[in-house]
DNA sequence: AGCCGGTTTCAATCATCCTTGACTTTTTCA
DNA sequence: TGAAAAAGTCAAGGATGATTGAAACCGGCT
């Protein structure tokens, strides 16, 4: 008999040795709400049933509902891998250095790159079903409000000749923002076109000339 | 006495003379249709159910389905109504001259208050939900298409001045629809704030800026 | 060391509720 | 009277959460 609790999946060595292993059923958690989000994506927030999550996770539902003992739950922890996720993503992305030190294309392809993950569209498919929803609004509305705040921040960490001009750089901000998300939502039933690609390149000269106004 | 030939489909009102009391059962159609509508927009897609459409439309469920025999028959149904509801109306706020002769104010104020509008909650919701449904996106891309290629129409018409500079309308066009699209679906969680009304005069500016440019 | 009781992890089945669409019956009105 | 509209009933399927049961792991004890 194989002496690994489950033979299905290896086990993390680094793990092992340190006390329990039972605790390595956190990797476990994480297949789950990995397979939540994949259901998001695929079937969207209303076809997303706790039978799906199981069988894309590799586990039976009972197993499941042992980690997660309602769909809520899983839910719930989805949008706070997701926020930890998108965050990281963003901030990783943003922190790199632009190889022709364009800081504003940097922000903007960011952004748009961003827009266009499935952690992206998951993320929104949860914030549409939530509009209806009181009670996933209420776990949403906290992680989407600071992400846009800690999103804000980094944005002015990345741009720190911007701090002084306040007002406008919201506005940048904001229009970015705006611009993008309305590029992302088509993007998700529609293909990129040349005239998306134009509208980015307008987008940045636009943040330019606010940048250099009244200096 | 049964003037109707054998008719294979028993429900078209359109075809049915003025005589009968189809007029009746077509505003039944109508009455529920609507019912569908404001589901989308209190409920969301998801929750959408035959049996709360016909609670709110005031009919059995049986009666409804009568009328429409199934589901996707009333969500077919209410895309086309929508289009043309849409489309009218938008259609009606361009065609009024501005007090001010400002044409560029009055498009985005008109298409702002349009996605502001229940109509395009509710067609956003099929948007959707479309997105991971083949069936719903076969009836909804037509009128989708045919929706912007109108209001791309519309609009050339209302800016006849614009007409020599293809490329930079469409820039504008596709940078407007990005923008408020874009703090439209901020709006569905959202309120409105100054923050937004900045954006829009920003817009406005640069609508303006686009169209006085090399001429 | 080796056995044992309790706990944690996972699997399977069950009962319940909801949704849908087909079918049947009643009512309305020309 | 007879056909259309409306109402009511029903079974099949799906989704959720609870219960039961098995296997592995931990501690303590002889």
């Amino acid at each position: 008999m194989a002496t690994t609790p489950q033979d299905n999946r290896p086990l993390d060595p680094l793990l092992i040795g340190s006390g329990w292993q039972a605790q390595k059923s956190a990797s476990t958690r994480t297949q789950i709400i990995e397979a939540a989000i994949t259901c998001l994506v695929e079937l969207g927030y209303g076809r997303t049933t706790t039978t799906e999550i199981a069988k894309k996770a590799g586990l039976s539902r009972g197993a499941m509902l042992h980690h997660f003992p309602s769909k809520m739950d899983i839910i719930r922890a989805s949008v706070e891998y997701l926020h930890a996720k998108r965050l990281r993503a963003f901030r990783k992305a943003m922190a790199k250095e632009p190889t022709d030190g364009d800081h504003v294309r940097l922000g903007i392809e960011g952004y748009w790159s961003h827009v266009k993950h499935p952690w992206f569209v998951a993320f929104f498919e949860i914030a549409v079903a939530a509009r209806t929803d009181k009670e996933l609004a209420a776990i949403l509305f906290p992680a989407q409000e600071a992400f846009e705040r800690e999103w804000y921040e980094t944005s002015l960490e990345l741009f720190p000749e911007w701090k002084r001009k306040g007002e406008k750089f919201m506005l940048g901000f904001d229009l970015t923002r705006y611009v993008i998300e309305g590029m992302g939502i088509s993007f998700l039933t529609h293909k990129e076109t040349e005239r998306d690609k134009r509208v980015l390149r307008y987008l940045e000269a636009k943040l330019k000339d606010l940048a250099d106004e009244d200096r």
